[in-house]
DNA sequence: GTCATTCATCGTTCTTCGACGATAACCGAT
DNA sequence: ATCGGTTATCGTCGAAGAACGATGAATGAC
């Protein structure tokens, strides 16, 4: 990733974002977070027909692209958007 | 699809172009699409390390989202980006 | 008509994804 | 120390993706 990791840096950088937005569950998710500025997995699961193993890996799968952090808060997990990095998901798009 | 095929609907229809733009070589293929504004598929086969049926069935990937249309133009196939449909893609990515 | 070119499609192989249940790890409260 | 709630991980299964070579259909040139 790029300086404090907010830059796209290659195809391959977007494509990785690309692919993780590239799941209607982890659009739903993505929006969800973005309504609720944060929020724990076990509310994500009661928004979602999904299991709870599930949506815990669609959540890795948006961690892992940089698109949300999660930070432990004692026994739950706080999941929140990361604003810089979808700043830069945003403007690598507009350059296509 | 939308009026025309220019609105992105469904967070399903956002999810497929993701989708489709979650591969290095059709970002790659798309960007090479966008200096040229058309060309035909061995132009992009020769671009990419990639097989020619490889290389057909990527940009079949992007066609089926929208992100690119094909005319057939005598033994040949011309490919160029669809503006307003891209343009949809960007607009719903900014939502986010 | 024949031939070369261009491209899509088919069949194959290997890998990755999506989903689930079950299990384990972790923490707070009792 | 144990229990209940929360989340991550593991194993499994079927489905989908990525890549290739080979084949075939269509076209323009000859």
């Amino acid at each position: 990733m790029g300086i404090l990791g907010t830059m796209v840096e290659s195809d391959d950088d977007l494509a990785a974002m690309a692919k993780a937005l590239g799941h209607p569950a982890r659009i739903q998710i993505l929006r969800f977070l973005a309504d609720r500025e944060t929020c724990v997995t076990s509310e994500v699961v009661d928004e979602l027909p999904l299991a709870q193993s599930t949506v815990s890996e669609h959540l890795r799968i948006l961690r892992e692209a940089g698109l949300v952090q999660g930070e432990i808060d004692g026994p739950r997990t706080r999941y929140c958007i990361n604003p810089t990095r979808l700043a830069a998901l945003k403007m690598a798009v507009d350059s296509l």
